[in-house]
DNA sequence: AACGATACGGAGAGTCTCTCCGTTTGGCAA
DNA sequence: TTGCCAAACGGAGAGACTCTCCGTATCGTT
């Protein structure tokens, strides 16, 4: 890649990561392109559709998402705590901008999907916590991380389009973790 | 109302329904007015935004849920089957058109939102259902009807969002369902 | 220094939303 | 019936956003 080209890469997708942050994924792509001061063009031959270029701000976010997993397997406390530390967990790392769960959920099993390899990520953080739960043996045997991720994710979702606070979240939650582990 | 609008409105509503159900609930409002054979003005001072419109279009569909409630109440078999029976019919009509979850569910709680009156109706028939199985003492006691509205809401978000085939969206309910009713 | 490939950028077409305002129409009162 | 005017119409067009095309500029190599 020519060095300018480079440039112009870099600088729009720290511009969009601002203007995402600031206005959710529905932003105008224009306006990142004006701030980022290169033409609406250049935006576009570097990212031809809106996913590629949210992919791209997501680079970093991707190690957070390990990181915050890793974190919530190492809590103390019985499966159900574990469970629900993970599940707000999750819902805070695909809530960070505004549309974020809609988007990620949606594209879960969507094999064409720029963001796919974002989606695998979540799905793979919810294989993680479920292995533990199964080796705990307080797994229902019939769930799987892709069910996992889309009930959690319809969960965020909902919170989202509603603006629901923490608070209102939680008992949904409690529902899907008592849903999800085994009659005791 | 003057007849030349009467017949306008009702013009319009008709035509919105027959778009919506092909197009969803995204299309084009000067597509509606076009189809209608009126001004774009003239959709726009009858129904100020989108959702006035939805609102209309759905006026029937309401007495359709009420139906459709009584007889999920009326099956046979256990509670969980009765739950799992409702779920995928509130699934199914909340679904009627691309959009329909998000846009449903994300107005319950809204006190603004002009289709507020059909998510009303949504969530009391979330609460007859709730009712029944109260009466039967198999529920958590601390699940409320708007709490489930958004539960299955979320689910049938994700499934319109990811065009998620009955199959899978099945054992979804299952979880939600397993986790509403009690431990026993 | 010259040249070809690469990348730029902005004008503008296409789409959708929504408004303004000159024109038309319905319904009532004389 | 006629005339009036409030009510309603409708469409031109402004504004916002997406996306493309192509003449121009820049890079990096020979």
């Amino acid at each position: 890649m020519r060095a300018d080209a480079q440039r112009n890469y870099d600088r729009i997708v720290e511009t969009a990561r601002e203007v995402f942050r600031e206005k959710g994924y529905d932003a105008p792509l224009d306006e990142i392109a004006k701030k980022a001061d290169v033409g609406p063009g250049t935006l576009y031959r570097h990212f031809p559709s809106r996913d590629d270029l949210i992919d791209a701000v997501m680079k970093a976010w991707v190690d957070s998402v390990t990181e915050a997993t890793d974190k919530a397997l190492a809590r103390e406390g019985g499966p159900r705590e574990l469970l629900l530390g993970w599940f707000e967990t999750y819902v805070g790392l695909i809530s960070a901008h505004k549309g974020g769960p809609a988007k990620l959920t949606g594209a879960i099993g969507d094999k064409d999907s720029p963001i796919r390899s974002k989606c695998q990520v979540l799905v793979s953080s919810n294989r993680r916590v479920l292995d533990r739960l199964q080796a705990d043996g307080v797994l229902r045997p019939d769930v799987d991380e892709v069910q996992l991720s889309r009930l959690v994710g319809g969960v965020a979702t909902v919170a989202d389009q509603s603006d629901l606070p923490t608070a209102a979240v939680r008992p949904l939650l409690e529902v899907l973790a008592d849903g999800v582990l085994v009659r005791s």
